[in-house]
DNA sequence: CTCTTTCGATACACCGGTGTATCGGATACA
DNA sequence: TGTATCCGATACACCGGTGTATCGAAAGAG
């Protein structure tokens, strides 16, 4: 009915399979390292032989690809909903804490990202699609900043809304690489909340 | 005559031949990522044979420790430089134009870096030796900073200095995420001007 | 200049992963 | 339930990289 390019039939096993082999990568890859895990690794923790992942993949960087959207756009989802959790005005310290909360729950998909984070340094076209995920990611920020109690709270410094954005997502990234090393959860979500309390609010009021 | 471990007679031609493997290495690894790169390409980009390698690594792995090693020392130095051409005052945002300068100076180091971060993140006793170069630079940012025109000036968000300097930190390594995925290098370079400008100054008072 | 020590080139055996071709069992649809 | 289609397991040929052992040549010591 849909007008598929070329009309296959979409089994169930299939989309079964695939869920499975992408979620037996994430494991290896989080473990590992996408540079240190062969397809063969990937079948076997999934429980598959090669035949499978060649009909549904075409490669590893294939695979990863894929896993990457996936995962990112489910991130992103639950990103979102912490922004929009407020009424109409924004609570700045609770949305803070909201996303945080979200951005700094899962050490894997943080090995993975940064793994995916060093494969589109050096691919233009993954680096594109990477950019463009972090553009709407700061896009909805500065989106839901701008409804924030008093703009007149942002420091100056940071100069427009764009900047604002820019200046999280900068936090969040530099935050992740010291948890990468220390794996100490708690303590990043911490830094990264006074971090930007740092950034979004005017710095000569004391915090506690 | 220097109490050596095992007193070897150290060849002239070793020691370039080791500096040769080490600079194709960089380059190697800053072309296609460290995962993708075979202990062959290292020796056919240097000029030797695999006999060459083995008689002065005993991995790809240790090669790499060495090789980050070696660069990561060279630009503490350059830091430390940085932060010492004051006099015993510190003038913040020359500072901190100096130090961008020099952080942000080499796009392929910043790549290996990276490679060797995501190295670190899945070895715990590589993630140690990473820790310590990175408590290194926050404790002499931390102690530069005590000597800073005015202390009254850092926000007090931050809270005490070894704060600022984790907050300098991360603002560093968020730039350099983006930047990886755009080049920017200008781009980067103003904006980690900014965000330490906002880090480390009254947020009250306008820059421009 | 000679001699001893070290360095690195070459050759070899080996292994693990890759990709393809084939085929039997599973699955959807009538 | 029959059957056309799809999916994934198995087998095979292949290649690239690894690590070791050996040996001629380069370099330092005297």
């Amino acid at each position: 009915m849909v007008a598929e390019a070329t009309a296959k039939r979409v089994t169930r096993r299939r989309v079964r399979t695939r869920a499975n082999l992408l979620d037996a990568a994430f494991a290896v890859f989080a473990a590992k390292g996408f540079g240190r895990v062969s397809i063969e690794e990937v079948c076997e923790a999934a429980g598959y032989s090669r035949g499978a992942f060649y009909s549904n993949f075409d490669s590893l960087d294939g695979l990863f690809f894929a896993l990457y959207q996936e995962r990112a756009d489910l991130i992103a989802e639950q990103v979102a909903g912490a922004l929009a959790l407020d009424g109409p005005d924004l609570d700045v310290p609770a949305a803070v804490d909201r996303v945080t909360d979200v951005l700094l729950l899962d050490l894997d998909w943080l090995l993975v990202k940064t793994d995916f984070l060093v494969h589109a340094a050096r691919d233009p076209a993954v680096a594109q699609t990477l950019l463009g995920h972090r553009a709407r990611l700061r896009g909805a920020i500065a989106h839901r900043l701008a409804r924030a109690r008093g703009l007149a709270e942002l420091p100056a410094v940071l100069g427009d809304l764009d900047a604002a954005a820019y200046a999280v997502v900068a936090a969040y990234d530099g935050v992740t690489t010291q948890l990468l090393l220390d794996k100490d959860v708690e303590h990043a979500r911490v830094w990264l909340k006074q971090l930007l309390t740092a950034l979004l609010t005017d710095g000569s009021r004391a915090p506690e």
